[in-house]
DNA sequence: AAGCTGAGTTTGCCATTCGGACTTATCCTG
DNA sequence: CAGGATAAGTCCGAATGGCAAACTCAGCTT
């Protein structure tokens, strides 16, 4: 970008107004992320989400605490047949829009550090791929709904 | 996503193998990512990012020194006149390559959490209006050097 | 030579995280 | 109704990591 070409002595926005800084503040540490990215791909219990991703129970119930109460999370009531009911988490309207910036970071992750190539494919309900992009604003967006992820072998 | 309507069980790719967990073990911390922001912003020098901020030395000194062994970052020795030659931190290409990631958590962050509006607009050189977005995979990207950010106001 | 400055490094304290054990509520089986 | 199973959550001591402030160091200016 024009900044990052001609190099500047301090930042054009302090850290308390840019919208990057603060959604950091919201989903800027390690296990938020994780867990978001564990939303996106549908996994809503607490048990299920810490199988896949090894987080200490206390640091599990925290964040999703934390994500409820910024509104990216609700809490949705289920019961599996002869269970009690527990609830589950689900993403918000908010917590979906969201989706380009867990899948800018796979498509990073997949370009630099993926040597055995990306684990997932991104593509519509054709099959033709996507990508999370920087584009002209008048671009159509495609919605989430629309999207599919495919595990590759 | 095909997921997130339909609740799975368990995440379609385990942890290890997923592009997004893999960027977050380099980026996924707080500091990391304002330091990429920084970076993006065009501050190269220690201080100077300091005094943006707000960060202890000894946490700028680690991440840095991480973010030059993992390749986001190189070291750009300049020197003011009446000073001897110190480093800059300058973004090398696969660092660019995370420009998505930030300006997608900048438009999240300004569509939810900035009530004052945006801090900053994103252009290209004709001030015709960018996005971070989802789109079809044969969709033209705008190259980063061709990005104008504007404070507001 | 005395002092300044940018860029760190070191130190000692404090907050957070970790992981395992414990708790709770509810359901099922007998 | 007693006993067990289980998802979700709490508690706790130990370890990790973050923090501010002091210290270091090289080379510049006076």
């Amino acid at each position: 970008m024009a900044n990052s070409a001609s190099s500047a002595r301090r930042a054009p926005v302090p850290v308390e107004r840019c919208g990057a800084a603060r959604a950091l503040d919201v989903i800027g540490d390690r296990w938020t992320l994780l867990i978001l990215r564990e939303a996106f791909y549908g996994v809503t219990r607490f048990d299920d989400m810490r199988a896949d991703m090894g987080i200490p129970r206390s640091v599990l119930t925290q964040r999703l605490a934390r994500l409820v109460e910024h509104g990216l999370l609700t809490r949705v009531p289920y019961r599996d047949e002869g269970a009690r009911a527990r609830s589950g988490y689900a993403l918000t309207a908010q917590g979906r829009a969201l989706a380009p910036v867990i899948l800018a970071l796979m498509r990073w992750g997949d370009a630099h550090l993926a040597p055995d190539g990306p684990a997932l494919a991104v593509t519509d309900r054709a099959g033709r791929p996507l990508k999370v992009a920087l584009v002209a604003g008048d671009t159509p967006e495609v919605a989430l709904r629309d999207v599919v992820l495919t595990p590759l072998v």
